[in-house]
DNA sequence: CGCGGCTTTGATGTTCATCAAGTAAAGTGG
DNA sequence: CCACTTTACTTGATGAACATCAAAGCCGCG
């Protein structure tokens, strides 16, 4: 790879490591030219549902849960980000208003990119097009997988799913600070709030975990393991 | 369009309507050389959970479901696909085994691309796999905010839901044949089959609809309607 | 005919949301 | 920096929504 030449100065930039491996050094500047990188506190808001789309975004570094608001008002949560993924996949290329909102958990920077240059990269080169498709369609795939494995469980099951999310996928540590609120918590999967807390002091009082404040410690992981794929 | 040296002779076949505009001629033909036709009866499985995907498939005409068995068992219905949609689409570009099932609700006939033919046009031509990108963005985007509405919902709503969706969206009458056993009714909007039943007579005895074996017929729609997006 | 699957209704119990009330923590303005 | 307000967290009691269990009628099919 030759990338002495490249505008873009995004040391290890997993942007390009994804899908530009596709691209040429020219089309690499195309997009260095008009990428955009901006960063936001925990607490912001990135993208409001019902805005135009006009760009393609991904999150480099931080962590983002991507939501909408229920006709009545509820806030439903549908899935956590972290980097590396294409957080704007959603909606991208079938609609011209976002469906979704999506908001920092934690300080958080995202890179970018007008929308019209990467339709015409697409249009252009179509092997960068199928690696855009491929991410697409995990990132669907698994947001649709995680809904539905989550609609069959229990409060308990939901609990400990999620526990092992930020454990494993999220923090890659059996200890962690939650980045969310138990109302988040709750609105991510589908109950409410004196539940989650509820559930948690449960597994606190059965030893599964050990709870300060924000912090989870997951003490009996076989046994949340097997909450979350039985109950 | 100069369709008539076209070999493909599927007339008025969507799939080239919707997506192959962008083709030329020679690379239609190329994909026509390799498309199979397939028809299924009522019931068949067209694809099964963890098979290899080697085709991209588009329903022509029919009703498939399609869902997936949980770790328990348990069938999760997530989509009825009606034709002009890419019925393959979940999946396709990100995993080498289906990760769901389909399987014909009714007479159902499918056209199936070998799949490295439509890698390949991808790679060669922009356009058509901006097309296909829309098509699966929107398909993915339709099943999620699905799901998130659902969930939602209390039981009536759904099946009030439900309801609509073979009235307005399938079979665009207020009276319809069921495609599916109330069973299945169950499975798509998670619910026990015996709630399915309850709330469909009390709908009945409300005068809300008819029903007549696997015939339903709505008669009070506004209410239908208020139930659910409200219920 | 009889068997298995689909449908229907009723009775019972569990899970979970809702309501209420109180404590802790975190901003906010003087 | 402290009183004040707000927001997050926690626990218990109650009731509603829903699943489960049981039993019976219906229908198609070998």
């Amino acid at each position: 790879m030759s990338q002495h030449r490249i505008t873009c100065n995004c040391e290890g930039c997993h942007f390009r490591m994804v899908v530009f491996d596709s691209l040429n050094e020219s089309e690499i500047n195309s997009v260095c030219e008009v990428k955009k990188e901006q960063s936001y506190k925990r607490g912001d808001i990135i993208i409001e549902e019902g805005t135009e789309i006009r760009e393609f975004i991904y999150l480099k570094s931080g962590l983002v849960k991507i939501y909408r608001k229920s006709p009545s008002g509820k806030e439903q949560i549908l899935n956590i980000a972290t980097p590396m993924e294409f957080v704007s996949l959603l909606s991208v290329f079938s609609e011209t208003q976002y469906k979704f909102s999506i908001c920092a958990l934690d300080d958080t920077t995202v890179c970018m990119i007008d929308l019209e240059t990467v339709r015409k990269l697409i249009l252009s080169n179509g092997a960068f097009g199928l690696g855009i498709m491929e991410k697409m369609s995990k990132n669907a795939d698994k947001i649709i997988l995680q809904n539905l494995s989550l609609n069959m469980k229990q409060l308990r099951g939901r609990i400990a799913y999620i526990l092992l999310l930020f454990a494993n996928d999220i923090y890659k540590s059996d200890s962690f600070d939650l980045p969310v609120s138990r109302k988040e918590i709750a609105q991510l999967i589908d109950m409410t709030t004196e539940n989650v807390i509820r559930i948690l002091s449960e597994f606190r009082k059965d030893g599964l975990i050990r709870i300060n404040g924000k912090n989870i410690e997951i003490v009996n992981k076989k046994m949340i393991e097997q909450i979350s794929e039985h109950g």
